[in-house]
DNA sequence: ATGAAAGCGCTAACAA
DNA sequence: TTGTTAGCGCTTTCAT
């Protein structure tokens, strides 16, 4: 392998070991015709600095873990993506996991991480209200940062959009469009905290509206959805005309579900998502969502961590806007639907 | 933070440092009760080994580094999953770095992983062929195991499926289903060897059927597919009846694109994709495809290289197999369509 | 079965 | 400006 260390360094450009960590690290302090030796001699070596070594003397390590769901849904993916530019940006290294939403699992992959000495956490757990894993690290007072999840307790510092009011808002416009008979569906409820307050949200538009929410059609996640599922929301004495899914793979899903029932999407049924994942704007229909900016949310819970790692006082949780996207799978409901708009280019000319 | 060290438990146990680290990692060492009293310890004092401390002094991290395109294509995300899983039941850990597809960073964020020490090295390249990133690996004999590329030389081990052929069955299905004028659209031809081979598979087929293969059409990536290159396919005494992608987000996004031109998917063009990601099967219409096993290929390739680390002898690259998803996006070639399967659900009752 | 001690590669006092 | 030295937390001979 290499072998090769900051002593060999140093005996080849003839200084201490000492000037050579001095002249790699702090330039200034070494007199530049010894910088340059050095630095060719390290060159020459083909010398690489052992971080190892670096780490445990200087009792930091400049990483970060990072604990995720999953990377399978783009919206972590996107995150992570903004959470390694930050780090790269800064100098720092990130080791992820991901749970796989194994609530289970969240613990013993931290403690992974903790053994790593990771200089602090960036992590999206279930459930921010309560949490195994962050009461530990609270109990060890090991500087984290929530992603998505948004937590009750104020020292527990987030990183997120306004679920709640962006639920509402998504829902809203379905409304001022005219809907009247509004459905959610979520995936697995318990677990995510975000779903929860995008019901929230889902309940605030409609009674503000004088309208009456309806509980949550649960789907099972990762899954086509069940068209029995469905055909619960299109039952009854007042079927719904729109579906908010709590997040965009789901609708995805939801939308084809409903084609496959042979129901015409937006003019049978409108759908609106939650998350804003590219993939969206590329289908046809384009998928109406709310944007979550989650790269940025990635970055931003760097800058935040980072800052806390330098010694400022945590502040307050982070709340970034949100957007609606105005996408092709939600339209003004018509009892007798008229439009033909998004229907007609899939005819034969 | 914590700073509780062997040292603090040896004297809780009132043994030895050196006890505590035996009774910790080799119990069979230690009598019994002693085991027990150093767990004890532990235990009462919260203590959790440093794995710094042990990297530097083992020399070894059981780190694995892990080099990939994007996470944004689910493929790699999916890949990603399956290492994450193989490592963590071998009890080890994972740095992940991005290169977001650009071919310079490759080096950089590969040697920032080897500052760090990981044991070996996972990674999908731009070209396997010719990579600076290789051949600095190799000069330095630093294991790795390649995912989703294919390299010429023998010594670069990879795990993947056979490229070439997978295109070629592929196309080959569309051709046995009637079609003559295919062709084969990709991204930034030169980001990717699999491309590259997948269009000679393309080539393969084609000539195998006595049918003059085209240029690929390249389409920008990342972005939704202008119509302009769709309308290049349609154009010509010759238009194409079928369309093969280079990988499934070009596939759903010209899927997309092609609707949007008022095109009827698969009457009117059939289109299948390359990778298999769960998503093309929830989609209506479902996409047809080419499916690698990304888990698998991730397992694998982790298997293969903690092989290797273990003093096993390279061995040979790895070919797992591939399979092909009858989706809904490509059907048998009529002049004058006749089915309407696929269209009936679409319209209302 | 346990302890003493060396040292992994590096940084940072402290001296010179 | 440069060198000497003492560890960071851990594993592992080598003694006992």
């Amino acid at each position: 392998m290499d072998r090769v260390t900051l002593n060999d360094v140093a005996l080849r450009a003839r200084v201490s070991l000492a000037t050579v960590s001095r002249a790699l690290n702090q330039p200034a302090l070494v007199r530049d015709s010894t910088v340059r030796r050095v630095r060719e001699a390290a060159a020459d070596l083909n010398f690489r600095p052992n971080l190892v070594g670096r780490n445990l003397r200087a009792r930091t390590t400049r990483t970060l873990g990072v604990v995720l769901p999953t990377l399978t849904n783009t919206v972590f993916a996107d995150c992570f993506q903004g959470i390694e530019r930050a780090t790269r940006l800064q100098h720092y290294s990130v080791m992820l996991t991901t749970t796989e939403y194994r609530v289970e699992d969240e613990l013993a992959v931290t403690e992974e991480l903790l053994r790593h000495r990771v200089d602090g956490l960036i992590l999206t757990v279930a459930s921010a209200a309560e949490s195994p894993v962050l009461d530990m690290l609270d109990c060890e007072k090991m500087p984290y940062v929530l992603v998505y999840n948004q937590s009750p307790r104020p020292h527990r510092q987030t990183v997120s959009v306004d679920n709640r009011i962006a639920a509402r808002d998504a829902v809203g416009h379905l409304i001022s469009i005219g809907h009247r008979s509004i459905r959610m569906v979520t995936g697995d409820f318990r677990e995510s905290d975000r779903a929860q307050l995008r019901y929230r949200g889902y309940r605030d538009a409609m009674r503000a509206a004088g309208l009456v929410p309806q509980p949550p059609v649960e789907v099972p996640l990762h899954t086509a959805v069940a068209s029995g599922a469905l055909a619960q929301c299109l039952r009854g004495r007042d079927p719904a005309s729109a579906l908010f899914c709590s997040n965009d793979l789901l609708a995805i899903s939801v939308v084809s579900g409903l084609l496959r029932l042979g129901l015409h999407v937006p003019d049978d049924m409108s759908v609106v998502g939650f998350d804003g994942v590219d993939l969206g704007a590329l289908l046809y229909p384009a998928l109406a969502t709310v944007v979550q900016p989650s790269r940025d949310i990635g970055e931003s819970a760097v800058d935040t961590l980072l800052a806390r790692l330098r010694g400022d006082v945590p502040g307050r949780s982070i709340v970034l806007g949100h957007s609606l996207r105005i996408g092709e799978t939600a339209v003004r409901f018509a009892r007798r639907p008229t439009s033909q708009v998004i229907r007609s280019p899939n005819r034969r000319k």
